[in-house]
DNA sequence: GGGGGCTATGGGGGG
DNA sequence: CATAGCCCCC
């Protein structure tokens, strides 16, 4: 029995199975990209599982729900039942609900609103305007992260006006009263009985911290050992939060962090190395374990890896490498536009799934800013080629959803102020602007919510009626929610808000799309209600509730949520593209003052963290890896010239296609006759059109001078000469670039054309 | 005071 | 290319 049950050992070098063996004491695992990270995590629980360790002493921390999923499928597959009792999932779902049993400890309702980045931008602007400061100054969206970096340094809204660092660079801004806006949006937070992402963390920390009945105790007790994934992507906040739970008098300190500071991409949302430096100085006797091999990609993609990231200066010590063997070189393509990239991008899918027979799946294209996503749809949607984006507006963002949402949110929690002004005059009611600008002057003035305004102070006669009906309207969706579950509610409220009904008034296509959005998010509750997979974890059995809904879409991002098994090809932001690999990866836009970001030229810091992006990006690719730019394309509203990455000019040229390199300005686009009409110009030039599914190779001994001959990818061409090592000497008219190309026979498929 | 249509402006990455 | 702010009419 104990063999088969650890039969799974054998499946890992001699390192990695060090790593999944060391169950006591702190561990870390340095893990290069392709290293087999997720195995070692995934085995290391179901090695504790098999160990007859408790799964719900285990706590294993991500950054994604992606990862998260991956995980606990993964180990479920590995460890089989008694998974799903392991408290795998992301810092911030895991946090929130831990909170949603404990919140009121800390003066919050259990069931609290977790407010996302928009809501906690109206916040602020509110505030700004009550402050009666100027908001070209103080831009909400600054003051946010400001806060929001104060937070993830467990800074105070006090300790922030007596930090003179913060408040000189404040004052250098000309925005001394940040800390004062911070105060009140702390305040504002907690009397609307809601969290931002950050609280997430600040909260559990709180909670741990203060050691309200000793909870504190009680989470040490039950997170025995601890695993964070991701490690060098942990924030200040965090690394405390965790040494809360394993750095103690008396602790075990099971805990096993796994990274790569090389793949750190996140430090904008406060991420810091620092954190990988800092473990190891607070936990002396960690073990270490590197992880160098790639068993992922090619020889060349893991050298150029090394070539770029040996521009950056501060890294911990590893080479990686790989026996695999070398594979096709990197290919560059470099284009005229934008557009012409997205053709180019396309046409060079279409030949490697003829030629290398690929899927869609297999396939990826990634970008810096999701913005960049337009172009590839329509250049895909050309071929007919089936993509799936990923990022970009999700869909909770959309407007229709967050309206529904918002009722949902006001019935649950009556404090949710943000909730409320989205839908007191939506649809229209005749509640005007400076009727809820009253609203709003009333509550604040008298520290009242502004349903407590609405449902117990008269308005005058004009606005009365309306209000009394908007008051009467969410009442009955509380009464309606007490007894009903979140998707018959969720329905009812669809249906009686009149939302539903204003979608089919309007009757237009638009309309229609809306109000599909709306069925699918009806259908995604009524899946969430019914959904028995939650059964099996204890604490949440039963609650089908509608905060708790809410609670789990508002962790929810679109990447997460997956579209079936359809064969599409990946369309994603660089970011979102870490932790995943593909055959064929593209990345695209790869110029200054885009990739690198042109908000991160300033500081070298800066640079070194685009960098590391870039490395994550290569990284993703197995075997065909093709990196791309444009010379000119539309930013800002007006045509840009941008030179080429500087990263591009840091992977050494053996590893890169020497052809490909070689410029390509008097490509022409390469179409042919649009498919769908009016969302294209006319392609210019005919495409060396070739229909891959009849192409049969002809035998070389058919191929002589003078003969007609098709090829896949350069289309119809002549044979100019033939030498005697079969080297083919053939004119191709429809070539892009060069037109007379050397051809070896014994690799290349050519067709003869019989006249 | 509320509603509708127009112009001006701003635009990274994500839980 | 989407949203906020502004103006004008009811």
């Amino acid at each position: 029995m104990r063999e088969v049950a650890f039969s799974y050992l054998k499946e890992l070098n001699d390192i990695q199975r060090l790593a999944v063996t060391t169950l006591d004491g702190p561990v870390m695992v340095i893990a290069g990209p392709g290293s087999g990270k997720t195995r070692v995590l995934t085995y290391r629980i179901a090695h504790m599982l098999n160990s007859g360790i408790n799964p719900g002493n285990i706590l294993a921390l991500t950054f994604t729900n992606k990862a998260a999923k991956e995980m606990k499928h993964r180990i479920e597959h590995v460890a089989g039942q008694g998974a799903n009792r392991v408290w795998a999932g992301t810092f911030h779902s895991l946090f929130a609900r831990i909170l949603r049993t404990e919140a009121h400890r800390l003066g919050f309702p259990n069931d609290f609103t977790i407010y996302d980045t928009d809501d906690t931008k109206s916040v602020i602007e509110e505030i700004i305007k009550t402050m009666n400061l100027d908001k070209k100054v103080y831009v909400a969206g600054q003051v946010r992260s400001r806060i929001s970096s104060a937070k993830s340094n467990l800074i105070t809204p006090k300790a922030y006006s007596a930090n003179e660092d913060l408040m000189a660079m404040d004052r250098m801004n000309r925005r001394p009263l940040i800390y004062q806006i911070y105060e009140k949006y702390v305040a504002k937070c907690q009397k609307s009985g809601a969290m931002d992402f950050d609280d997430l963390l600040l909260q559990m920390f709180k909670l741990l911290y203060q050691n309200p009945d000793g909870v504190r105790e009680k989470y040490q007790q039950q997170f025995r050992y601890v695993m964070v994934d991701e490690f060098q992507d942990t924030n200040y906040l965090q690394y405390e939060i965790l040494k809360m739970l394993c750095y103690y008098e008396g602790s075990p300190r099971n805990i096993c962090i796994v990274g790569d500071d090389a793949q750190s991409i996140y430090s904008f949302r406060g991420a810091t190395i620092e954190n990988i430096l800092q473990f190891e100085h607070d936990f002396k006797d960690v073990k270490t374990f590197k992880l160098e091999q790639n068993y992922r990609s090619t020889s060349y993609i893991v050298n150029a890896a090394n070539d770029v990231i040996k521009f950056n200066s501060k890294q911990i010590q590893k080479k990686i490498w790989t026996d695999k063997a070398d594979g096709p070189k990197i290919k560059i393509i470099k284009s005229m536009s934008e557009t012409e990239e997205g053709k180019r991008v396309a046409d060079t899918i279409v030949e490697q799934k003829n030629r290398h027979n690929l899927a869609n799946k297999d396939i990826a294209i990634l970008y810096r800013t999701n913005g960049q996503s337009r172009i590839f749809e329509e250049a895909l949607r050309r071929y007919n080629l089936t993509y799936r984006i990923y990022g970009g507006l999700s869909f909770y963002q959309r407007k229709e959803i967050k309206d529904i949402i918002a009722y949902m949110r006001l019935t649950v929690n009556e404090k949710d102020d943000e909730a409320l002004k989205r839908v007191i005059n939506y649809p229209r009611r005749g509640i005007g602007d400076s009727t809820v600008d009253g609203i709003m002057q009333i509550a604040n003035d008298n520290d009242m919510s502004m349903w407590e305004v609405i449902s117990k102070i008269e308005f005058n006669p004009r606005a009365r009626k309306s209000i009394g009906e908007f008051v009467s309207l969410i009442e009955r969706f509380r009464n309606y929610s007490s007894s009903n579950d979140a998707y018959q509610t969720a329905l009812y409220i669809a249906k009686h808000s009149g939302i539903v009904d204003l979608f089919k008034a309007e009757g237009t296509l638009e309309a229609e799309g809306r109000l599909e959005n709306i069925t699918s998010l009806l259908d995604g509750i009524q899946e969430f209600t019914e959904d028995d997979e939650l059964l099996i974890n204890e604490e949440f059995s039963a609650d089908k509730s509608m905060s708790r809904f809410l609670q789990s879409i508002s962790l929810m991002t679109d990447a997460d949520d997956e579209k079936g098994e359809t064969d599409a090809i990946t369309l994603m932001s660089v970011h979102a593209a870490k932790g995943l690999e593909f055959k064929s990866v593209f990345v695209t836009g790869l110029e200054e003052n885009l990739f690198p970001s042109y908000q991160s030229l300033s500081t070298p810091e800066q640079i070194d963290e685009e960098r590391r992006l870039f490395y994550v990006a290569i990284t993703r690719a197995e075997t065909y890896l093709t990196l791309t730019f444009a010379n000119s394309r539309y930013q800002f509203g007006q045509m840009r010239f941008n030179d080429q990455s500087r990263f591009l000019e840091e992977i050494s040229s053996e590893n890169i296609d020497a052809i490909s390199s070689i410029t390509r300005e008097e490509s022409k686009p390469a179409f042919g006759e649009p498919k769908l009409l009016g969302n294209f110009k006319k392609a210019i030039a005919a495409p060396p059109k070739v229909d891959a599914a009849n192409f049969k190779p002809s035998s070389l001994d058919k191929i002589k001078k003078g003969q007609k001959v098709l090829h896949l990818k350069f289309g119809e061409g002549e044979v100019l000469a033939v030498d005697e090592r079969m080297v083919a000497t053939i004119f191709f008219s429809q070539a892009t670039d060069m037109k007379e190309k050397r051809i070896v026979l014994q690799f290349a498929k050519l067709q003869v054309i019989s006249e």
